[in-house]
DNA sequence: TAATCTTACTAACAAACGTTAGTTAGTTTA
DNA sequence: TAAACTAACTAACGTTTGTTAGTAAGATTA
């Protein structure tokens, strides 16, 4: 029985210290003898559980890709307001910052350096992700719930500005996620003008 | 006459394709001999321009860095009301990005990979750079220009959400800079929300 | 118990890396 | 004209890279 568990947990570690890794130093900056010294075990023992280096890229990017398409699906599902949803949207983009911080930030930083089909999948996965996020504000202008903003530029503006929470973030500074969630949104929905 | 001015062009022509190539390929991605290749020398020749690969680094990313203050002090000094300061800010971040993208890119993204020494300088000039912009915002608010927003997350929003614009500008979008800079003040300025 | 599997190790490879040395042709300065 | 400088070249250096081969100890299965 524990022979599976513990060729997963061992290979969930490679990866997780991956993130970690990749976050700091970048994909190409990461040695696999560097990460093979986290993990506790020779670099070349690795590959008892991994089938190379890109595939530990493939798989954080893609694993957490997923994630975000499954939430932003559920959410959109759900029988709330426009700017509830959007408002939601926000709140789960921090909370998988706060969750995985590491492997967002190779998501976002470190998707370039995967191979040129991997590249092809994630950029679809990518596009579709951004198109569906584009629906939700076009319903909501067509509702009258958000105003008549240009439909790419809120879309990116709002996306992009999630991501400085993952440079910034850490617990110490005493910041819930609920009240980071607020602020962001408090600005989004209503501007800084008084 | 010509010595220095074909000296100097012929190191901007390689700090140039660094720029591009890094951005691209990231530092650690990108190798001498590819940089060389775009120039048209070998890679050792390069070596009677620069003195090293590092040194291109800190060469952009303080080049850019130097810029942004500039440009921001001047937009300070102007009597101006403090949201117009704010859309002149964006609208000048905007400029940057036209102007010379591919070295915005390298200072938003390869700055980790600066030295130790160069790395420190370079998080004390963007931390100055971001509590100028943070007194801006408060005193905005002071004088009720603003909502009472939470002061960092204004900041890191309005200066994150601009950073989209590095990815996503191409003139072939057929989309100027003035259409650009108004929509996404807008956005920011009154928010989404009807 | 015997056979198989798992997971670690050491050693090593071939390629790619940034950089230096040494040289040479052409240009500028004294 | 002679001396000095510039900027290109080829060759090579010592590392570091991701990865493979081969092996061995221990656990699991038949």
């Amino acid at each position: 029985m524990p022979i599976e568990k513990i060729k997963i947990s061992k290979r969930n570690l490679i990866i997780s210290e991956a993130s970690k890794l990749f976050k700091e130093r970048g994909f190409g900056g990461t040695t696999m003898r560097d990460l093979a010294e986290k993990v506790g075990i020779e670099a070349a023992s690795m590959y008892n559980h991994i089938r190379s280096k890109d595939e530990l890229l493939e798989e954080i990017c893609f694993g957490i890709g997923r994630k975000y398409d499954e939430q932003l699906t559920e959410i959109d599902k759900t029988k709330i307001s426009f700017p509830e949803k959007i408002e939601a949207i926000i709140a789960f983009h921090i909370q998988m910052i706060i969750e995985d911080g590491n492997a967002v930030s190779v998501l976002n930083n470190d998707w370039k350096f995967l191979n040129k089909e991997k590249m092809v999948e994630f950029k679809a996965m990518r596009n579709e992700y951004e198109k569906h996020l584009a629906e939700i504000i076009t319903a909501g202008i067509k509702e009258g719930a958000f105003k008549k903003v240009n439909v790419a530029v809120a879309l990116f503006t709002i996306l992009s500005s999630l991501r400085w929470v993952e440079l910034w973030y850490k617990p110490s500074r005493g910041v819930t996620k609920e009240d980071l969630a607020k602020d962001i949104s408090a600005i989004l929905m209503n501007g800084v003008k008084a």
